[in-house]
DNA sequence: TCAGCAATGCAAATCGATTTGCATCGCGTA
DNA sequence: TACGCGATGCAAATCGATTTGCATTGCTGA
């Protein structure tokens, strides 16, 4: 049984086809009480339900959104900003079609194709990490970008306030009463690592902590890397080494659980740490929960789809939108110790100590 | 500037749009190859592609796919589902439209007549979770189950073989020569538990190892409920503690890797355990990495999405495809100990026992 | 009684493609 | 010369809605 069509509609009410569409989409005036109260219960009866494929030519508008990705599969982090983007479009009635392009420039092209064969009313251009991009040709002016930023203007953007959010998750730590902060960031060069890094240093400045280079260390993003970079600052002399760090995400702060643990140290008791990112299963799992800054996706999301929709007024065509990343306070920063702990070490010197205690660069 | 349409085509090469579409869609014949190349020219000058909108509404045929998923945000699995769907989609020139409904049933009713009135040619719907839906009215008989099955038949639908699962992991216990292996079980009850302690009953009994209820325990499905029965376990007198532990999920696999710590127990040497689902950031994270299960998300997505689309043919109309499981060996598992090895407990006994000791039930 | 006007509703054009049936042309053959 | 036929290409209908401009009806006021 095929759907019924607007005609159907028509011929049960003993109206044309023009009052139908009037009387469906409420436009005003013309039609009369009675007629259209006649036309609702018709529709009703018929199981009307208005041909969008049909309405989209039509009309030119299809109530439909692009959401172009390159790492949906690959991060725990995206469903957030999906859900955020999701939730606005359904809110104002969109639609949207995903794209996963994994990265690949030749799937983007052809994505990007086929949204606008597709007629799509706005795109949304997301990455998975804040990172700059050279955003590709044929994307219409109505596209927002997500999670990073253009390399030459010309489009709106969200990320996260990353910069900010390096001073938040420090002024835990000096609230605290720690004054020898490390920050062990990430050698791997993403936009992220410079802002987090400035705001680490912005709070030391304001807290009138001079910043000691020996204190920022660097590692790879994983937990093994975050253990490497904390047995460095652990091996300090008892009067240089950190009561407190500073970890670039959740995952190397895992690490630093893992050193810390190793020799006995308790944390927060002997050692204060956070993190960023606010991992789901890493950092509220944490013995003892991680006290971390979350990224804001779901915020992002929201903010890029209503912006992209139009039913966010933003006055600048060309501006990066900075979100706040909140502090997400739990269980791993306490007041330092009340002289610094000899720890227990197990063995006198580790010998086989990872290469990486490369000082600030 | 607005879009090339299949007239400008038309005018810029001199022909009709008959031609035009003849050509661009490579209708056999009728048209002579010089009017063939001079039409492309022509399409290629002005840029056409064709509107999708339109050709949807004259064929009938969107080339659209609409996923209706529960969970979407909350899910680290999630993306590998969507990336197969996605993939397989892309790879038969199709696009999908993404919507997360939170297991709502107003918004899963919403969904489901939005697609439709978007003439989508076939449907998905997704859990994020092993289990049985009653499908809702009106998503059309081209729809596939994915990660579900239908309450009573009448739909195709992909689910896990967690059952052969569960035998394979228990059998990488049996064959590192285990006899006393133990399930830490959860005792939320969803359809994945009961049919992996099958798995696990059915390993047992194929090695010819009587099962133990006492080693059949439960606890939720988080690190401090996997912790909890690993504790109740490793309590147990020297001659019936288990030697490897097979766990629900990887989550609960990390609380048994505290447990163990905590007692001084070195994993592989003193304790096998085996997780399940091959969770991102847990399971190849732990130290020593663990050997679970992988849950196959992608493998799943892609199946539905082919069978969804009619290009892979599956016989029956009312089946439930059962995808493989794979196990994933890492180095959580080794010989069982010489002799059951005295663990230094740091208590003689738990005063804080969790009351977690169900037996099975 | 009839012009004029408001109220109401409809016919037809339109969006941009696909596809059916028909028209034209040129050439070979009777 | 006239007819048939293959090759080629086009006009027009169609998909299902929206929307413009016009037609009809009934009522008021002169």
């Amino acid at each position: 049984m095929a759907r019924a069509r607007i005609s159907d509609v028509a011929a049960a009410a003993g109206v044309s086809v023009t009052t139908v569409s009037l009387v469906m989409n409420d436009v005003e005036s013309r039609i009369s009480d009675e007629t259209r109260q006649r036309v609702r219960e018709a529709a009703r009866a018929v199981g009307y339900a208005p041909n969008s494929v049909a309405r989209g030519l039509r009309t030119q508008r299809t109530r439909t959104v692009g959401l172009i990705s390159d790492q949906i599969a690959t991060t725990p982090f995206a469903g957030r900003m999906l859900a955020g983007a999701q939730d606005a479009a359904r809110d104002n009635g969109y639609l949207v079609y995903l794209i996963d392009t994994g990265g690949d420039a030749e799937i983007e092209r052809e994505a990007i194709d086929a949204l606008t064969a597709q007629q799509v009313d706005a795109m949304i251009y997301a990455c998975m990490w804040h990172r700059i991009v050279d955003v590709p040709q044929g994307v219409s002016a109505k596209t927002v970008l997500l999670d990073c930023r253009p390399v030459k203007g010309g489009y709106r953007s969200v990320v996260p306030d990353d910069r900010a959010g390096g001073t938040a998750a420090v002024r835990e730590l000096v609230a605290a009463g720690h004054r020898r902060i490390a920050y062990i960031d990430t050698d791997d060069g993403p936009i992220a690592s410079r802002l987090r890094h400035e705001g680490y240093l912005e709070a030391l400045a304001e807290a009138g902590i001079p910043a000691d280079p020996a204190l920022h260390i660097t590692g790879d993003t994983s937990a093994h890397g975050g253990r490497a970079a904390a047995e460095v600052l652990l091996d300090l002399p008892d009067d240089e080494r950190p009561t407190g760090i500073f970890c670039f995400n959740d995952r190397m702060a895992a690490g630093v659980y893992i050193a810390a643990h190793r020799r006995g140290l308790d944390i927060p008791r002997d050692l204060s740490v956070v993190g960023y990112d606010d991992q789901q299963l890493i950092a509220a799992e944490q013995d003892p929960p991680l006290t971390t800054v979350a990224l804001p996706h779901y915020a992002m999301g929201r903010w890029a789809m209503e912006v992209a929709l139009g039913v966010r007024a933003e006055g600048d065509e060309d501006a990066t939108h900075l979100m706040e990343c909140p502090v997400i306070r739990r269980d791993s920063v306490g007041p330092p110790p009340a002289q610094v702990a000899k720890p227990n070490r197990r063995r006198a010197s580790h010998t086989e100590r990872p290469p990486l205690a490369a000082p600030d660069r």
